[in-house]
DNA sequence: AAGCTGTTTGGTAGCGGTACCATAATAGAC
DNA sequence: GTCTATTATGGTACCGCTACCAAACAGCTT
């Protein structure tokens, strides 16, 4: 009925609200309601209400995806974990989403499965979305996605980690460190007969490997080491603490490469009636928050995920916005917990 | 130096590999390029092979921004969780974002902290990205936000529980009947004496209240109440435990609404030296994956959070590909799980 | 041979914004 | 009063891709 221009016409666009539809009922150009709304600074007071009321009016929403092409500045952040559910990488996302959002970011979230050739589909796709940053759990290994990475000059971040060549930025901590402190520290509590239950992953292996190291330089004989592979669960502590129990049944202390892990030999040890920490001590990693309120509570190796959230957001938007962080490597430590169970 | 056109150009994009670069090479035009990569069939194998080379020697990313805005598909989906830190939607998300990944979408992740205010926020922002679909966890409440989704026309769906209204498409169970299975439940135990621990979110209060009713119908009083705020912790598990102890010694059922708080429920019984299930039968919610091998296992009421992921992946491809999804509101159900707490 | 169908390719005009440049209007300098 | 800065607005040409339409070119009818 009121359908004006007989044919052509309403065929294209999403037939929503656009920037040239709130200039024209604020009765200005559509360069200047994007001012309005972009740069207000460089309008005046009178064309800035204007447009604010047309946008109120009309409940405009601005398209990022045409936004983001014309000025090559997507404002999303893309950011890859091993894995979402009962991950210690968690907090580190929480964190970096909320400080992303308040400086009106957004967080485009992948799950490699802890796999390095769907990691490399996943930032493939990821670099198809043009995003200001790409904020990676861990140190991306050489191969194809590394070459296109580069290649395509988004600014990376990688975490929970240290590496002598980083792609780009770094925050993250030595596992070296950390197998090496904690042998150190259960030595230091009188431990000698050592074990380590550690999921399949190259990190948890640089930190065993260091553990193992560390305690037969100074003679105490080679740890037992129980690979649980992808059993990350409580389930898969369990049953390597048995292993543990069966196969060296001296053992007096277990370095866990997770908290769920350590939660099922502690677990494991308690059904055995074998006493934490008198017989066995017992760590993890990670300090998931809930583990310092149990009884016993898991001694563990405390990472502060939330803070990698944080400075990870500063860099990376610091660089989407065209300046330099300097440094761009950060070692941010960790803190060995002395908690019930060492 | 080899400089061509003096003045102008070098100034806008990105200077990446565009599609136009794609098809010269190959000595194609550039929707011909187009083609062979998004409808091959429509293609011949000669061209199709030519162009397929030109991107390997590119290495051409397509940039899914400028093909979002042409298309009016962003192939991304947003979705929303109160938190991400031990939430029991993380499953939910992990299956939603693995199917979506498989289909050729990625996920934006927001979460609300449990604020509809910061929920709205976020939307809005959401809705800026044109995603082709929205996921919510929860059902929104009419709002400002609820108005802008509904005219965004946006294909949303709301999930972890039922309304007869909805927005749009609908994957839940019924909280309400959560509540009153899970007191039937308890009374066939030969449970008494029963006291509720919540956290402040809505749903939460739903299931103690439909649970409280329940009990009170078969004359069995009032159940304690204890609301532990924003204390979703397994410490305030054990607080409000403790304070359960103080006010209603007697008390021989606790249900909790969540899993982590149920966990910190049994901490501080155990801590006082209460037998679990002997004197006290404890519930949680949610069925959070280590629980079951812990000892005691937990009794909980299990949800089938990435059945509600695969299912809700399916949905919104279908609806972003322009089909339609009948019927748009499915029921998941729940199932009690009877383990050792109870 | 003209007409019809189906397949393969290309041209053009956007999608909805913003960068860049130009212009108009006002203010300050001398 | 003219000239230059400064501020406020607008025009235009894109960003990189795809929808839509047109055309070229077979192969088959009749």
């Amino acid at each position: 009925m009121d359908e004006r221009t007989p044919s052509r016409r309403a065929r294209r666009g999403s037939g929503a609200i656009t920037l040239r539809d709130v200039a024209k009922l604020a009765g200005v150009a559509p360069i200047t309601a994007s001012r309005a709304l972009n740069t207000p600074a460089l309008v005046s007071d009178e064309v800035r209400q204007k447009v604010l009321d047309a946008v109120q009016r009309t409940g405009y929403v601005p398209n990022r995806m045409a936004g983001g092409l014309a000025s090559s500045r997507s404002r999303l952040i893309a950011a890859i974990v091993p894995s979402t559910v009962m991950s210690v990488f968690m907090e580190t996302i929480e964190s970096l989403n909320r400080n992303l959002f308040d400086a009106g970011y957004q967080l485009m979230l992948g799950q490699s499965d802890y796999s390095a050739a769907h990691e490399e589909l996943l930032l493939e796709a990821v670099i198809g979305r043009r995003p200001d940053g790409i904020f990676l759990t861990g140190i991306l290994q050489p191969g194809r996605a590394r070459t296109r990475l580069l290649a395509s000059g988004i600014p990376v971040l990688e975490t929970w980690d240290l590496t002598p060549t980083p792609i780009d930025m770094l925050i993250g901590f030595s596992h070296l460190d950390i197998g090496r402190e904690v042998a150190t520290f259960l030595i230091g509590k009188g431990r000698c007969r050592f074990a380590l239950i550690r999921a399949d992953d190259e990190r948890a292996g640089r930190r065993a490997t260091a553990f193992a190291e560390a305690v037969a330089q100074r003679g105490y004989g080679d740890a037992l080491v129980i690979n649980v592979g992808d059993a990350r669960s409580l389930k898969g502590g369990r049953e390597a603490m048995a292993r543990v129990l069966r196969q060296a049944p001296d053992t007096d202390a277990v370095f866990c490469s997770s908290d769920l892990l350590a939660l099922g030999a502690m677990t494991e040890a308690r059904a055995q009636g074998i006493s934490i920490p008198d017989r066995i001590a017992v760590m993890g990693f990670g300090d998931v928050p809930f583990l310092a309120d149990m009884v016993p509570a898991l001694s563990t190796v405390r990472i502060n995920g939330a803070e990698m959230g944080r400075q990870g957001a500063r860099f990376l938007i610091e660089r989407a916005e065209g300046r330099s962080v300097n440094p761009g490597i950060v070692d941010v430590g960790f803190t060995i917990v002395d908690r019930d169970t060492t």
